[in-house]
RNA sequence: CGGGUUGUGGCGCAGCUUGGUAGCGCACCUCGUUCGGGACGAGGGGGUCGCAGGUUCAAAUCCUGUCAACCCGACCA
């Protein structure tokens, strides 16, 4: 195996930008933690939204568009929410040449301009549930930058709904971390994931709760792949979100917001990434399978077309590497760091014995198999390697958790991994305690796994670890 | 924003101490030989040294400022 990137034990972090440029997935821009992202890693994106947005659509919400500047005005409404996001707002001061009335705030999330137009909208108990959601960028200006994981600019979506009671609220922002984003990640992106509540540390700006769904890394840090948001009637009351119900009376709605970003790109890379570059399930993968000719003869070029064509047909994505002017080692290498699921050579030697070679990156094997059934064997193939990539990733995740008694037993396991605390052994003071230690509390569960409906219960069990 | 490190062709680096207007490896282009796991040879193109000032006859080298990136934190999708 060539070595082309810094091995994951050697130094991590530089492995994943190892992996980013030679997989040429992204690069930074010009201004400061702005990120461009090229083809190879937006077709790892594009696929979620794909996946994503068929399951949003499930939930009945639809899809919509708001603007990107948001009057400064908007964010003082919400007293916890501005104070939140303020010190992370890219204002616009000036248009046209003149300096602006009003400041102008790029979106870093957008409750607030979204709630404008939800009270404009919601009149009735008739028109709820009010289900939205949107597929843009935002910006918010962070200290410190790393590709995918945060940057100044990112893409996401962010669901926003209205509900006549508390109940019904609650129960969406829940249906979202399970039915959308739990189901996604783990069914597609091969990523087990912990479904929990967020301390009051954790939550989100002007929330009542905040659930999330946090994946582990291989080198044992905690991602937090997605939130979702209960958010009371917070912003409802900050925005006027007002409707008559059945009774007569005027209420007040029940909001909800949700989103998920580029980040689950970098959950991806170093979820699944080893020392040879990414490995990308097949279910999310943009290609699938990689076609390669081993040599440019006109046999192998018409073979390898034809197998192209017939997988193609079959519905798997696949690509054709039909170059003879790139040496089969740089192209097979190439392949590996991009993380295609399958490959299949085919060159004369196969060709003489009507076969090809089928090659696994997951399991990293390589077998020859009978042209005519290519077909079962890629079948095959991609449905081992999402297999094994989720196994890998379960049973990682269960060895490196460790059950503990103390916060600074909790802080000692954190370093490699999760420490599950029962959370009346921490508690907020514990919480901040292991924050020194740059450990904090992940999500907070039942003791038999399930998600809370609230801090108020009793018996839970808190994940600590190091995060990103 | 605090601490540390670093900015020199696309990437990785040397040169800086002892100023004299730029070098190496990879990548790229051409030709030839190769080609089933990053081939080899020959020839070639590309940078004014993050940016802005200053000192000097002369600055990648010295001074000041500034911007950016990376790592460790605090803040966050």
């Amino acid at each position: 195996m060539a070595n082309v990137l810094t091995p994951q034990g050697e130094d991590f972090p530089r492995w994943y930008q190892d992996v980013i440029a030679k997989a040429q997935l992204a690069e930074n821009g010009p201004a400061k933690g702005s990120q461009v992202i090229r083809p190879t890693g937006f077709a790892l994106w594009e696929r979620m939204v794909d996946e994503m947005d068929a399951r949003i659509k499930e939930t009945g919400t639809e899809n919509a568009s708001f603007p990107l500047l948001i009057p400064e005005s908007y964010f003082t409404r919400e007293a916890d929410h501005v104070e939140g996001f303020a010190p992370e707002l890219w204002m616009v001061t000036h248009g046209g040449g003149k300096e602006l009335e009003e400041k102008l705030a790029i979106r870093p999330t957008s409750e607030t301009i979204i709630g404008e137009y939800m009270s404009k909208w919601v009149n009735s108990y008739r028109d709820l549930p009010l289900l939205l959601n949107q597929w843009c960028n935002v910006m918010r200006y962070e200290l410190r930058t790393r590709l995918f994981l945060r940057s100044s600019e990112f893409l996401w979506q962010e669901g926003h709904t209205v509900h006549d009671s508390y109940e019904d609220a609650h129960a969406f922002t829940l249906r979202i971390l399970h039915e959308v984003y739990a189901d996604f990640m783990e069914n597609v992106l091969a990523l087990p994931v912990l479904r929990g509540i967020k301390t009051e540390a954790e939550r989100f700006a002007g929330a009542l709760n905040t659930f999330a769904v946090e994946a582990l890394m291989r080198d044992g840090k905690a991602l937090q792949m997605g939130t979702s948001h209960e958010l009371g009637q917070n912003f409802a009351k900050a925005f006027d979100i007002q409707f008559q119900g059945k009774d007569g009376k005027q209420a007040f709605g029940w909001t909800t917001s949700w989103g998920t970003s580029t980040r689950m790109v970098g959950g991806l890379i170093m979820g699944h990434g080893d020392d040879a570059g990414l490995r990308v399930p097949p279910k999310l993968a943009p290609v699938q399978v990689l076609v390669m000719v081993v040599k440019d003869t006109e046999e192998v070029q018409d073979a390898a077309r034809k197998v192209y064509d017939e997988l193609k047909d079959a519905g798997i994505r696949v690509k054709l590497d039909h170059r003879g002017d790139v040496a089969f080692g740089r192209r097979a290498v190439d392949a590996e760091l991009k993380g295609y699921p399958v490959r299949i050579e085919i060159g004369p030697r196969d060709l003489k014995n009507g076969e090809a070679t089928i090659a696994s990156r997951v399991e990293g094997t390589k077998q020859t198999v009978p042209i005519g059934m290519l077909a079962e064997a890629v079948a095959a193939a991609l449905q081992g390697a999402q297999d094994q990539l989720w196994d890998e990733a379960v049973a990682r995740r269960e060895s490196l958790t460790n059950d503990v008694s103390t916060v600074e037993e909790a802080v000692e396991a954190a370093q490699t991994g999760y420490a599950r605390l029962p959370w009346d052994a921490c508690g907020v003071e514990g919480e901040q305690r292991a924050a020194q230690s740059a450990v904090t509390v992940r999500v907070l569960q039942r003791e038999d796994g399930s998600v809370p409906d609230s801090l108020d219960e009793s018996g839970l069990i808190a994940y600590l670890a190091r995060s990103y």
